[in-house]
DNA sequence: CGGATATCAGGGGTACTGAAATTC
DNA sequence: CGAATTTCAGTATCCCTGATATCC
């Protein structure tokens, strides 16, 4: 979370203009600023009864079509035990459907329902409105900046 | 334990590999940055028994003085009731003092010790190669310029 | 009285680990 | 047999809320 940037250590340090070894740092900011954003997550999800993991499970079985629990959990991010605990109530909303692979018979296969499909779109929309109130003090080439920059760090 | 888990994704296709709602959605990139950011943290921190907290409050001990729990939680952005527990740890290794202030006994004051201030350099020490790795894909350039987005997000 | 501080108890979301059961 | 998947139980950290006691 609070690490010092590797430019800082690069310069001498001088005393003028002596930053600290808290604020100012990418990391430091990179955490506030999670942290914000999950705050406007979560207001935005308690809003339509929904959770940050259901869109990232919907999304992802959207774009790369019904999969195994793992597989899901790999592509987005999540954790194999978290994953359990979501497909529950995914499929208690009958949004996705659990069936065993008849080709093997140790996975589940994940598939997006059509109720699915409308609550991704429910969901995306209450998403929407958080980027663009975590963005806002930003224009849209800096937005695109910020987008391609987090990209890279991740990938 | 990272390097791990890692390997293991670059096998299957991930969100930036190809367009989709979630790879868009830069509250998504960022809290993605920030746990790989505390992954790397954690495993710096760990491996001298510390904790991000611990780094946090001393260092702000060292750049504001001694204060109340409440300011030095406001001023590196501890809750109130997190700052209590973690209090504890460092006054247990005698790392801080913690005193009634005389002028006001509603307040604890805490103030760093010697020990507190060798145990700050030993953490940034830790810490000191975290932010290469989590910043690695950029330039010291781009390092800026994702410092300074992230400024203005925080502002 | 109101306001601020510290403390205490606890919850919820997220990330992770170990282990068992089943199946390939 | 080993390896993969799911499932279950539990841990840990972080962020937050409510409530209480004390003191200004």
């Amino acid at each position: 979370m609070f690490v010092g940037s590797a430019n800082e250590l690069a310069r001498l340090p001088r005393m003028e203009d002596a930053p600290g070894r808290l604020r100012g740092k990418p990391s430091w900011l990179i955490s506030k600023v999670s942290v914000q954003a999950h705050r406007l997550i979560i207001d935005a999800m308690t809003a339509v009864q929904g959770r940050a993991y259901h869109f990232a499970i919907l999304a992802t079985l959207e774009e790369f079509g019904p999969a195994s629990q793992v597989t899901i959990g790999q592509r987005c991010g999540i954790d194999r035990s978290d994953m359990h605990a979501m497909v529950n109530e995914l499929a208690e909303q009958h949004l996705v459907v659990r069936a065993p692979d008849p080709s093997d018979r140790r996975r589940n296969v994940i598939t997006m329902t059509a109720a699915g499909k409308r609550r991704l779109d429910e969901l995306e929309t209450a998403l929407g409105g958080v980027q663009n109130d975590l963005l806002r003090p930003l224009s849209g080439t800096e937005r695109d900046q910020l987008t391609g920059l987090l990209t890279r760090i991740l990938s």
